[in-house]
DNA sequence: ACATAAATATACCGTTTGGTATATTTATTC
DNA sequence: GAATAAATATACCAAACGGTATATTTATGT
């Protein structure tokens, strides 16, 4: 049975979430906190540690979010090309999926915390790692079964893929328009077609 | 004869470009200001209207500088191809050319002005835009000289130059690895080569 | 229902925020 | 060098900041 404080800690997090994600970690201020959650600084303050801990767990669940969604796409398909190109083509809609967290996170906090945060910033480059590593095994079990070209870098082009689509959510998001992620994911699609498959 | 504030002003903007960029619009306090600067309140509330316009001053000075670069590379090469590739190449050491403004000013104040300054985010967007239709014309240039093949779309290229970009260089500055940046220029190179020449 | 514990609200703390009116200093002009 | 104008420093403002001690309310176990 979940506590009074358990599901209250969860309605805060769930809750600031997107406001730390739009508005940065000094951007937000307890007070946008309190007015968000309708609820006081006393009740905040019993749930978590500080504003920087409560930060963490934001980022943490906006990023929950975005892997599920990222791995809920690769996990139905089988094969190696077909599971670089959900994760690629997961991102052609990636404003409308992310607009209720903000943007995101990655790119969002990763700026944000990149001078002002280190603990935030940390945890960016953890994920980020953790995401890269797992296209570059797609990649090298791809050339394992014969799929994906023996000359290919698993984790060169898991760096490649990664960094073009922060680029085309950048863009997108900032110009606000989709066809940045429309002409990434198309252009993508056709480099695995063309310089991956065998 | 330059007078005194004028002098002053070109100062306060010089030493707090890097400050607003590093830290962000609300990141950065008027303490932060004056003891960068050694300078009080007085003097910079005597030269600039308000946070917000000094802001905007530094994002302009940061701006002029990189626009500056990138001007200078492409204008020494007299083909399309050439000036096309001097673009891309500028970002190979992109890192080292803007660590002392503190990162690359479109990606930071984009991020950080999106969901809390609309002014500096129009500015932003106006800047990208500049310097979309400047690679975009490039690439019309060169079809006309017959350069570059007839297919190729200017504008599609020219975002799809800059988001790659802009992902390599915030790749690179937040995981502080110029791999991303050496890859993608080369890949860039190559795309160049075997998509676009003729 | 009552006692106890857990959770939240209230009221306050010192500090810092962006901004300004005025005093003082520094340039400039005659 | 004196008068004037320009530029900067000082001292202050109300509001907002993150955070906390304590009072009050709400759940929980018996």
């Amino acid at each position: 049975m979940a506590s009074k404080s358990e599901i209250t800690a969860k309605y805060i997090i769930k809750t600031v979430a997107p406001i730390f994600n739009k508005k940065g970690y000094v951007g937000t201020s307890l007070s946008d906190l309190t007015s968000a959650t309708g609820l006081t600084k006393g009740a905040i303050y019993g749930n978590f540690k500080n504003k920087e801990e409560l930060s963490l767990e934001a980022f943490n669940h906006n990023i929950r979010f975005v892997l599920g969604m990222i791995r809920e796409r690769m996990d139905v398909e089988s094969t190696a090309i077909g599971k670089l190109k959900a994760f690629n083509n997961f991102f052609r809609d990636y404003t409308k999926e992310t607009i209720h967290l903000g943007g995101c996170p990655i790119l969002n906090v990763g700026i944000d915390a990149n001078h002002l945060n280190p603990l935030l910033l940390k945890r960016v480059n953890y994920v980020i790692n953790k995401l890269e590593e797992s296209i570059a095994d797609v990649n090298a079990a791809g050339i394992k079964s014969n799929e994906i070209k023996k000359g290919i870098e698993p984790l060169k082009y898991a760096r490649l893929f990664f960094s073009k689509l922060e680029g085309a959510i950048f863009m997108a998001v900032i110009r606000k328009n989709e066809a940045y992620l429309n002409e990434m994911t198309d252009h993508i699609d056709y480099t695995i077609d063309i310089e991956l498959k065998v």
